[in-house]
DNA sequence: CGCTTTTGACCTGCGC
DNA sequence: GCGCAGGTCAAAAGCG
């Protein structure tokens, strides 16, 4: 009975009181259930419990406007000259009056009365003054310049984005028109699903579709699993709601943040999306001779590559915006910390579960698994880390696996290790029989890394930490930079030296021979370890989170100062 | 009263 | 075939 950590918090309390500040990671697991969507768009607002959390929202607002992606220590501290040089600036001018200080300059205790006493020691003041004021604007014009640098270096990842996307999309083409030459027999229904070149890779457990993962994927499911499902549909029709929901979904408004990405990819590139993800996908298998069996082998099978994510934490689980139902909990093997089961309950059927475990050997590392996508829309909250973990699992799983051999041959499934330019921040577990991305988010390698508190993440950055950035944007950006890094390198993997062909290792072009499951992690590891874009990406996703493209983690009025505060430092 | 959590039983896959 | 471990179910209990 270790509900809610031992904490006793009133619900009414937090209804009541949505400006609560919410850690990533939620004290109150129950609670959050109801109220993240809320704490999100409050989580800026101001007023908190903690004292603590409050430091940190400050310090990510102190650090956000300067729209800086890296070296955010070297911000931080510019960021409070600007309001220094302005200040002085005014003081300068004569526009405000040193007398009429309201005290900010106390120590000053001359200022006033005895002008003539004091002539001397303001001039010299004023001389330091200026001085430091010079040096600010120095400073400044150094941030302005790194910031413009910083900008450039974003274009410039999205050009490669762009253009990756457009070799992925030749790639893609070419090798489904080898497949549509191999499978002459394909039924009209299935091709209906590749028409226009679209994808055949079989991600299936990668879609974030409604009937991808919520029927189709359920197969492996016990009997009572489908007693339980609310599943009206018939699941012959899998494929057509798979596409169909798809595109409800895809049009929908409310999917905001990769789905836009998604969406630019589809004006580019008509097919590399995560709705042909699902939509391709049963072409792919369905195409297998062996028919039924493999598909739902191969299915059951990819619906369990998972992401898990590591990270300090107190609180019995992480907040991740969607509403969770525990349905179980063991003692696992070699853990003396049981492993809780928690489905997603935000839609009737919705595949997505996750385990949550504390660490054997550090307890206070947190352990939460994802496994499936879901099938409704989710609010802001849920879609960043439903977006890290697709991300996640996209860049393990992405690459054209032609067939599911790679994926059902545990043999196949080698640990391997992405030693990240900073840390083990992200690690490719392919160990069998299921697929994993973790995030370690514990590691802290800048030793000057602002010691945050428990309950919120501690980041390998790789070019220093983003201290200021709240442990609530950290799946945002890890989602994105996961997302983006997919598509630089592991979708380049219809030969296994296609990613680092990508990665500025030009090889001779090879034909693309089916790859196997080990290609492709170890094309995602040779792409994301050999792969500096990997900064970029993590850099471009922060860049693009912070200067105000916030994709409803914050409320309009958030967005607003966020923006009032980066025009204020720019100008 | 309805929802959530708990927890023992059950199912399934895998290794020996 | 058996045992083990992971995963899931569902009745009971808890909670607001």
């Amino acid at each position: 009975m270790d509900r809610n950590g031992g904490l006793t918090i009133d619900s009414s309390s937090l209804r009541f009181f949505p400006t609560k500040p919410k850690s990533f990671f939620s004290t109150q697991p129950k609670w959050n259930q109801t109220h993240e969507l809320m704490d999100t768009n409050d989580r800026f607002s101001g007023v908190g419990f903690s004292p603590k959390k409050r430091v940190d929202e400050m310090d990510f607002f102190a650090v956000k406007k300067t729209a800086r992606v890296q070296e955010f220590d070297d911000v931080k501290a510019p960021t409070t000259s600007v309001c220094n040089v302005k200040k002085e600036d005014l003081i300068e001018e004569g526009r405000v009056n040193s007398n009429v200080n309201t005290g900010l300059h106390l120590l000053t205790a001359n200022t006033g009365s005895d002008q003539s006493m004091v002539d001397d020691g303001i001039s010299s003041e004023e001389k330091g003054k200026k001085s430091e004021l010079s040096k600010l604007q120095a400073e400044l014009f150094q941030i302005n310049e790194e910031n413009q640098r910083l900008k450039g270096l974003l274009r410039e990842v999205s050009n490669n984005y762009n253009s990756l996307q457009m070799h992925l999309y030749t790639l893609m083409q070419q090798q489904n028109q080898k497949i549509e030459e191999h499978q002459p027999h394909q039924s009209t229904d299935e091709k209906k699903q590749g028409v226009g070149g679209e994808l055949i890779v079989p991600r299936q457990f990668m879609d974030l579709g409604p009937a991808a993962t919520g029927e189709t994927d359920e197969p492996s499911q016990s009997t009572s699993e489908g007693r339980s499902q609310e599943h009206s549909g018939s699941p012959h029709n899998n494929v057509e709601v798979v596409s169909k929901d798809l595109n409800l979904r895809n049009s929908n408004g409310e999917i905001v943040p990769y789905d836009q990405e998604r969406l630019n990819v589809k004006e580019g590139s008509p097919d590399q999306t995560s709705q042909d993800w699902t939509s391709n996908k049963v072409p792919k298998l369905t195409n297998s001779k062996n028919g039924a069996t493999d598909q739902s082998a191969a299915e059951a099978t990819m619906r369990k590559a998972r992401v898990s994510v590591r990270a300090r934490s107190e609180a019995p689980m992480i907040t991740d915006g969607c509403q969770w139902r525990k349905y179980g909990q063991k003692m696992a093997k070699g853990n003396p910390c049981p492993r809780a089961y928690y489905r997603c309950t935000m839609a009737a059927g919705c595949p997505v579960r996750k385990q949550v475990q504390r660490c054997a050997e550090d307890r206070s590392i947190l352990i939460t698994t994802y496994e499936g996508n879901h099938n409704h829309p989710l609010p802001p909250a849920a879609m960043a880390m439903a977006s890290t973990t697709s991300a996640a699992a996209s860049m393990l799983l992405s690459g054209s696996m032609s067939s599911a051999e790679g994926l059902m041959n545990p043999n196949f499934l080698a640990r391997t290790i992405l030693p990240c330019s900073s840390s083990n921040m992200a690690t490719i577990s392919a160990s069998a029989p299921f697929p994993t991305v973790t995030l370690d988010l514990t590691h802290s390698p800048n030793p000057l890394q602002f010691q945050r508190p428990q309950t919120q993440f501690q980041v390998p950055f790789p070019n220093g930490a983003p201290q200021g950035i709240p442990s609530q944007m950290l799946p945002q950006i890890f989602g994105q930079a996961l997302f983006n890094q997919s598509k630089f390198s592991g979708l380049q993997t219809s030969s296994n030296t296609e990613a680092t062909q990508f990665m500025g290792h030009p090889q001779p072009q090879l034909p693309p021979p089916p790859p196997s499951f080990t290609d492709t992690v170890s094309a995602a590891t040779a792409a994301i370890t050999a792969d500096p874009n990997f900064t970029a990406a993590l850099a471009a996703a922060i860049s693009s989170i912070i200067s105000g493209a916030q994709t409803g983690n914050t409320n309009h009025q958030q967005q607003q100062q966020q923006q009032q505060q980066q025009q204020k430092f720019q100008n």
